[in-house]
DNA sequence: CCGCGGATCTTCT
DNA sequence: GAAGATCCGCGGA
């Protein structure tokens, strides 16, 4: 079980998810984002892992989202249509990937927090030189994008097309989900809005 | 294994 | 001006 499962990128699931996958309540399309593949093309390479965690933003009474704030230049994209990237930069060092849910016009969004690597563990290890095993590649929210590229580039990106996407999963119905509170927050921190497979040695370590 | 502090810079107060 | 949806290396148990 602590083996990662590699596939070859001919193998990965094809069909990304759709607009309508996205366009829901946000805590429902984070629950159902785990197990989920995501999948980076990039330089002639493919890069993808399956999502083990995510954490829910709310677009109401969540004073710990980006979006609580109302519209800003950072985060008009939460408010827009359903299944894009909100990426920002957080503590001058990292990127953080986020998911846009809900309908146009209201705000929601799912924070990918963790993957277990799939396929380009060679290229993830060459974008992640301190990391020593596979755990290390995509086991928190700044990892993973520094393993698969993704940076402010990617803001606003379609998540239902093009060289960054979100693909259906074959296996999704043995999935054993935990949820808890979410990680590194102080306000609005007892909501329970953090959702992780259980036992999954990809999961990040909380504080 | 666990806790602590430094790095680094954007965003909002 | 301070906090922040983090990560890493260090020191001690």
């Amino acid at each position: 079980l602590t083996a990662s499962r590699r596939y070859d990128p001919g193998d990965l699931p094809q069909n990304a998810l759709s607009r309508g996958f996205y366009d829901r309540p946000t805590e429902q399309v984070a629950r159902e984002l785990l197990g989920k593949t995501l999948v980076r093309e990039i330089d002639g390479s493919v890069l993808a892992g399956r999502i083990v965690e995510v954490e829910a933003y709310l677009g109401e009474d969540d004073e710990a989202a980006h979006s609580f704030a109302g519209i800003t230049e950072r985060t008009r994209v939460i408010f827009g249509p359903p299944g894009h990237a909100y990426v920002y930069f957080s503590y001058g060092m990292h990127h953080c990937l986020n998911v846009v849910a809900e309908p146009t016009g209201r705000a929601g969004c799912v924070l990918v927090r963790a993957l277990e690597p799939l396929s380009g563990l060679d290229e993830m290890f060459r974008r992640r030189p301190r990391a020593k095993a596979p755990r290390d590649l995509c086991s928190g929210p700044g990892k993973l994008t520094q393993a698969m590229g993704i940076t402010l580039s990617h803001y606003g990106a379609d998540l239902t097309a093009g060289a960054l996407t979100i693909r259906e999963s074959p296996d999704d119905d043995a999935l054993i989900v935990r949820q808890t509170a979410r990680i590194g927050i102080t306000r609005s921190a007892e909501l329970p809005l953090r959702f992780h497979l259980l036992d999954n040695p990809h999961v990040s370590r909380a504080r």
